[in-house]
DNA sequence: GCCTGCATCTCGCTA
DNA sequence: TAGCGAGGTGCAGGC
């Protein structure tokens, strides 16, 4: 890991073209060759950067200025640094990171629906999670108190999107006479209006989801067994 | 700017729970307060992070081991970073930055289409850009040789959600007696063949728009003037 | 290897 | 300010 404070310039080609005109900025170089270009503001994301694989070339443009030359080996997008001046040039060896535990998402709120369906609606019973179709998977497929097919699309937010996933499943649902008639019901820590208005629309049944409260009901269990 | 080079443990509690075994990480802190964990791998996006607004508090734990926490102002969001070696600290002065200038996106596409409309389908003429709908604007609204409505969905890639995004347009579009029967074109550089099957049912017709063509053709058109 | 769907997405526009 | 679409998205999991 290579830390560079400069005055620079830089331009990249690829998809699109962006320039960033002279300024002092954070030259952030990586081991594998990749380089972040920072400023001092924004979010995580850097103003400009090269993804690897990548190659990294130093040398000097027409007018002797230093020049660096970041070349995708994948897509040949390139970054053109012109350097001004360096304020700081700094090396560091980080050794490889063990990595990142991460635990909460979607994934745990769909285990724990899938413990307490009935939550959902009542006399839900689970048939499997991740139930597959020919176009992906439905997050929870379940049963009503009357026998009849309901299909469950989880969210940690519930948007458009997250309806129209579930409505594309639903019409292919649909279609299979063993399973038809199916419903579906949208399952999210919160619904956007919008989101709420179009699955209400499609006759698809919207449920707010207590995160906490099923963690709960998950907790006592533990405690029972 | 600050940059720090450390051997650190890292924890996050927000929206999921994340954590960095101890390791050798470089720390930058942008002048909002943001921080950032960065390995010397990874793509752009860093191991775990704080965006801005936030406040970093630095003290000492329990065993006297340097610890800085970062709180999020807004969603109480907090990054615990537990710091046993600082191997290198530094501050830069990097002022504000003139910001990012970017050229050739989605954007450039819709104009070059809206001027060149007949690329979609003979006879094709812009009745306008942005045309505006309860749901959003679509792209472009045009009309055929033989005076039909016709809505065009312009993509960079053409991928399925773009084509539920027409499909929705259409719905709504053929509700207006005024417009209806209105049909629809789904645009893009490249279609992949799932989005096309879904459009082609549909009735969707799919345009593969050739950018660099359709640069030329305004190329050409300027030398004229 | 490509494809799909999620993300502590981020970012920019617009009503 | 909130909503919504796009991204040089990145990233993990499945086939």
């Amino acid at each position: 890991m290579r830390l560079v404070v400069a005055r620079c310039q830089v331009d990249y080609a690829g998809r699109l073209t962006a320039h960033l005109p002279m300024a002092t900025r954070v030259l952030m170089i990586k081991a594998d060759g990749s380089v972040l270009v920072h400023s001092d503001g924004g979010s995580y994301k850097p103003l400009n950067w090269m993804s690897p694989p990548c190659t990294l070339a130093e040398g000097t443009d027409a007018d002797g200025t230093a020049e660096w030359v970041v070349t995708s080996t994948k897509t040949g997008d390139s970054l053109r640094i012109l350097i001004e001046e360096v304020l700081s040039d700094s090396a560091h060896d980080l050794g490889i990171d063990p990595g990142l535990v991460k635990d909460g998402v979607e994934k745990h709120l769909q285990e724990l629906l899938a413990e307490h369906p009935a939550t959902l609606d009542e006399g839900l019973t689970l048939v499997r999670r991740e139930f597959p179709t020919a176009i992906g998977p439905v997050d929870l497929m379940c049963r009503d108190s009357e026998g009849r097919s309901v299909a469950v699309e989880i969210k940690r937010r519930g948007e458009i999107d997250g309806v129209e996933q579930l409505t594309r499943y639903l019409e292919l649902l649909n279609r299979d006479p063993l399973l038809a008639p199916v419903r579906g019901i949208f399952a999210a820590q919160a619904i956007k209006p919008q989101a709420r208005v179009l699955a209400t629309d499609r006759g698809i049944a919207c449920a707010v989801v207590d995160y906490d409260a099923l963690r709960g009901m998950d907790d006592v269990e533990a405690r029972l067994f």
